[in-house]
DNA sequence: CGTATTTACTAAATCGATTTAGTAAAGAGA
DNA sequence: TCTCTTTACTAAATCGATTTAGTAAATACG
């Protein structure tokens, strides 16, 4: 089953492989009706499939381009994803997807081996660890964009999400409905996870605001495996918080765990409010107060910005994006009377 | 900013193109320490990188494989592709994803495309529509697996879920927990999607083999955003269902969410069972009893099906691959008394 | 009518690797 | 010492397109 070349085509029409180049290019400036008959009676006759890496290498342009991410299985990146690869088939344009798991060693391997197959862009869950990368990236202008975290120091373009204001909107709301010993429930904090430690500083600043005191107990900062754990015991203290903030899904569904098992009321005997929308905040009993992210936006704008960047190939100078969180009134807070 | 290629490596270490390729090709078996240093040297000197795609437009081979699904926001079509990325990556392959929107039209540009792009291969969730193209790539003997769904008389690999035992599982559950008056809920029937003919065929076949009546009025089939219309007319009817199987987890939302809506308790007034075990089935009150599927040994198998293929290029033979579904027993369905 | 321009093509170079066939030098064996 | 191998390379062809420079024929123009 041998390859069906140009060179077959021209051959059977009669004409140089470069017409049959022009044909397909659609470049019909000079070309009489009757070749271009004959070049698309060849090409159905053979059925003739273009190359694309050829045209690839020497375009020097693959209409392919990069996205690596945590972990696709997580609700923001496949969110994230599908709004990206909307705006690539619009434009003829094919998605590489690549998990990290967090590690950084992979995420070196990915963005080495993708832009070995010449990617015409990356789209970087980053775990904000590879900074020599990243810096050889950017000095060089490859078209990049990180999603979700950002990279301080680094000259790329950045989505992210207004994580002070989200964490304000739900201590806000939180307050308004009468809650004052608020719990704030986080993965590990470290100091590469820019949108963890912003949170973090958002729910801290907005209490402040708020005139409330900023309490270290109330703040479980763990491994999601530990988390149950940790609030088992903040939970059998003499003051346990009236309401709990949990900054995004995967530590949602920890406390929702926890709850059930320990038939804690929500929201009489709790109130939750959380960042990211989960699909069954609404057929939930209650159904659950939220702060959604709006994952489709950022996707598409992610997205664009890169597209911009591919075109014009001129400097093109970093913008960092703070997309507006919102929050869902459902029923997992309530008014306190 | 231009490209170093080869050539400049070969330049500065002083040896010919070739012998810089047998390096990068770890073909040592006849090259000099000495030239294997300085041309180490040259590489790094020059931050050299290899251009991947003019390897495989030599090679014909581009390490990459396309996966084209309906939607990636689907949580089977999440989980099969991670577990077909985690091959892939042991394997330094990359995966292009793709969503068709069970469109048929966008499947074949998909198709098309990426052939033309030259993947190794192709995992195909199939819209079942376009049976030419699929007949064509069998013909060629293009490495090729069908997952979720498969297409009667083309010659490839499918990976499905035994779908007629999952449905008996579902209706067994019921039954021997004193449930007599069961209906199902699903997508519209239509001839192309086996997985749902299999399932409705597979519940009517077990409930005859208890012996019990096929009631065609308690078999939901209706578009998603029908759904709750029908279940309003079925259960405001003079013997409404005891129980309900919803063949996919996108019934199953439904359901929750009329059920919700009516203040139907589970599974006091209704015993509920599905397929597909959707993220938050332990953490609903009642914890919902489902079938689950094997998501992550389906990708597995997918994706070895097809190195198997793209492996030994002499003929293979097809296999149709069904995978056992699995009842986990929870608090939606109670004994009745 | 002779030159300039336009039309309709083609030959050959190119993209950046891999691979095959070949060669010069060194070493082995009789 | 002479031939045969082995070692350590290289030149050139190749993969399948695109693109540039060029050419022959037809047409336009003064």
């Amino acid at each position: 089953m041998k390859q069906i070349t140009m060179a077959d085509v021209a051959k059977l029409a009669n004409v140089s492989k470069s017409t049959v180049s022009q044909y397909l290019n659609k470049r019909y400036d000079y070309m009489s009706e009757e070749t271009k008959k004959r070049i698309e009676k060849a090409i159905d006759e053979l059925g003739y499939q273009p190359n694309f890496i050829a045209r690839s290498l020497k375009q020097k342009s693959t209409a392919t381009i990069g996205v690596i991410v945590f972990n696709i299985l997580h609700m923001l990146t496949t969110q994230v994803l599908r709004a990206i690869e909307d705006v690539c088939q619009e434009r003829d344009f094919h998605v590489i997807v690549c998990n990290t798991d967090d590690d950084p060693e992979k995420e070196k391997k990915y963005i080495e081996m993708l832009r070995a197959k010449q990617v015409d862009g990356l789209i970087i869950f980053p775990t904000g660890k590879n900074l020599e990368l990243y810096e050889k990236m950017a000095e060089e202008q490859f078209p990049l964009v990180f999603v979700d975290r950002m990279v301080p120091g680094i000259p790329a373009d950045a989505i992210l999400l207004d994580n002070h204001k989200a964490a304000a909107l739900a201590v806000n709301h939180l307050v308004e409905h009468g809650y004052e010993r608020i719990g704030i429930v986080a993965p590990p904090i470290v100091p590469h996870v820019i949108p963890r430690l912003e949170r973090i500083e958002g729910f801290k600043h907005a209490l402040a605001e708020k005139g409330l005191p900023v309490m270290e107990e109330y703040m479980v900062g763990m491994e999601i495996s530990r988390i149950k754990e940790g609030l088992t015991q903040l939970f059998s203290s003499d003051c346990p918080p009236e309401a709990l903030f949990a900054i995004n899904d995967l530590t949602l569904m920890e406390i929702l765990n926890f709850v059930k098992d320990n038939n804690i009321r929500i929201p009489d005997d709790l109130a939750l409010i959380s960042i990211d929308d989960v699909p069954f905040s609404n057929i939930y009993t209650p159904t659950l107060t939220t702060i959604a992210q709006p994952t489709f936006e950022m996707g598409k704008k992610a997205a664009e910005r890169l597209f911009m960047q591919i075109d014009q190939k001129n400097e093109h100078h970093q913008q960092i994006l703070r997309f507006p969180p919102t929050l869902i009134q459902r029923g997992s807070v309530k008014q306190r009377t």
